[in-house]
DNA sequence: TCTGGGGTCCTGGTTCTT
DNA sequence: TCTGAAGAACCAGGACCC
């Protein structure tokens, strides 16, 4: 399986067991860091905090330099400078981390084209079907590593093993630049050690919730009796958790996703309390969002906002509305309709506004490929969602959350 | 010390529909 | 026409992820 380097991290040697494998998890190291030093290599070896230099900005993203002094992503940036004086603080540029991402999904989708982006930074790839192509999965994995490093310039961290939770966890403890493999019977053993916290989707209340019951490592939770999971983390979560401290995984390696809300929030520099200064910030946030929502072929079915106060109690209030739109100003109106029904007049720091159930505007959106292969392909689609739903569209997704590009997909019409 | 912004998913309560 | 039950849909809040 794999080893500490005295690092801290685990890695696998080379040629190590990958019997059983075949997901991949890449993450790339530090990324925004990286990508900066990329831009200005005279940054390189610095400790360097990704983030706003304004009043409550946290930090997105710290080099390992920083991270040596304790800075961690989500810190408040004025802490993450009490840590570590020296760090340069560079603001973060998200059309550059946008095009590196593509640099890199670009060299995982040469490989295979079951590649997942989870996020700007990560992805899963399943290797499983390209094996005659590339070789193993830890073969792969390694090729990987290599062509991200000469290409792009960046280092990448990838889990290697029979599921996506174990091959998350993998690349996980193997960072940075590093490579792990947990070959399928040994999965058990990689797993049992590991705290509770550990687990891809137990946060800190959820560990903090086993711990108060005596769980603290995996084995603890496999060991556990299903019921008292189930009372500790409720039914939905307690079952997963058991499923994945046993090493079960069913999920596949998905290459289609559809967005599901576009939003837009902002923290003030200081807390506000003039109404018409917040109604104003309401209907400029549902500007931007009717733009990406236009931008994206996509109507809003249902608004949403967020209201979070200065001693930061946060509320939401979200409505359905009679029929669907993409017109900023009619998201606005209803945003500032939301707010005004709400009674408590504190100071408020962070408005937001965002839009719900999307549907696609309008019919007649006709795909047009690159290639037969692709159309026909997206046609068997397009039929299985006309008798499923009664009509049916295809478009191409350009960007899913921080804007990782991804395959085609598919909507209902209704 | 003082907590961003962009998302997804789950839960539990309430309301609507059949 | 009325009523009750069941399921669906809606809504608010919270946890989690990067």
């Amino acid at each position: 399986m794999g080893r500490g380097d005295g690092s801290g991290r685990i890695v696998s040697r080379e040629g190590a067991d990958d019997s059983g494998t075949g997901i991949l998890h890449v993450d790339m190291d530090a990324f925004y860091a990286a990508v900066e030093v990329l831009h200005d290599p005279s940054l390189r070896g610095l400790p360097l905090i990704i983030g706003g230099r304004e009043g409550r900005s946290v930090v997105s993203s710290a080099s390992y330099e920083a991270r040596r002094f304790g800075v961690r992503s989500a810190m408040p940036v004025s802490q993450a400078l009490r840590l570590c004086p020296s760090a340069r603080v560079v603001p973060p540029d998200f059309t550059r981390y946008r095009a590196a991402s593509e640099q890199v999904m670009a060299i995982f989708e040469s490989i295979t084209p079951l590649v997942e982006p989870l996020s700007i930074d990560e992805a899963f790839l399943d290797v499983r079907g390209v094996r005659r192509l590339w070789g193993s999965p830890g073969e792969i994995a390694a090729l990987i590593r290599r062509r991200v490093q000469a290409e792009v310039g960046i280092t990448c961290s990838v889990g290697v093993a029979a599921t996506k939770h174990v091959a998350k966890m993998a690349s996980t403890v193997s960072k940075p630049n590093g490579l792990l493999i947990v070959p399928a019977d040994r999965t058990q053993e990689f797993l049992d050690p590991r705290p509770v916290g550990s687990m891809w989707g137990v946060g800190p209340k959820a560990a903090d919730a086993l711990q108060r019951r005596g769980i603290r490592l995996i084995r603890d939770v496999r060991e556990s009796p299903p019921q008292a999971l189930e009372r500790a983390l409720g039914p939905a979560l307690g079952r997963r958790v058991r499923e994945l401290a046993e090493g079960r995984d069913a999920r596949t390696v998905e290459t289609e996703r559809i967005e599901k809300s576009i939003g837009h929030e902002e923290t003030f520099d200081r807390d506000i309390d003039d109404l018409d200064l917040l109604r104003s910030e309401l209907l400029r946030l549902a500007d931007r969002v009717g733009a990406r929502l236009r931008a994206s072929g996509w109507q809003a079915g249902a608004v949403a906002i967020k209201i979070r106060f200065a001693d930061f109690t946060t509320l939401s209030r979200s409505i359905s509305l009679p029929e669907a739109t993409d017109v900023g100003q009619r998201l606005g109106e209803t945003a500032v309709t939301l707010f005004e029904q709400i009674d408590r007049r504190d100071p408020v720091r962070l408005v937001g506004v965002r839009a719900e159930r999307l549907k696609p505007a309008g019919l007649g959106a006709a795909a047009l490929w690159d290639d037969d292969e692709e159309q026909r392909r997206l046609e068997g689609m397009l039929d299985d969602a006309r008798a499923k739903f009664g009509v049916g569209m295809i478009t191409r997704a350009r960007h899913v959350g921080r804007g990782s590009a991804v395959g085609p997909r598919l909507f209902s019409k209704d």
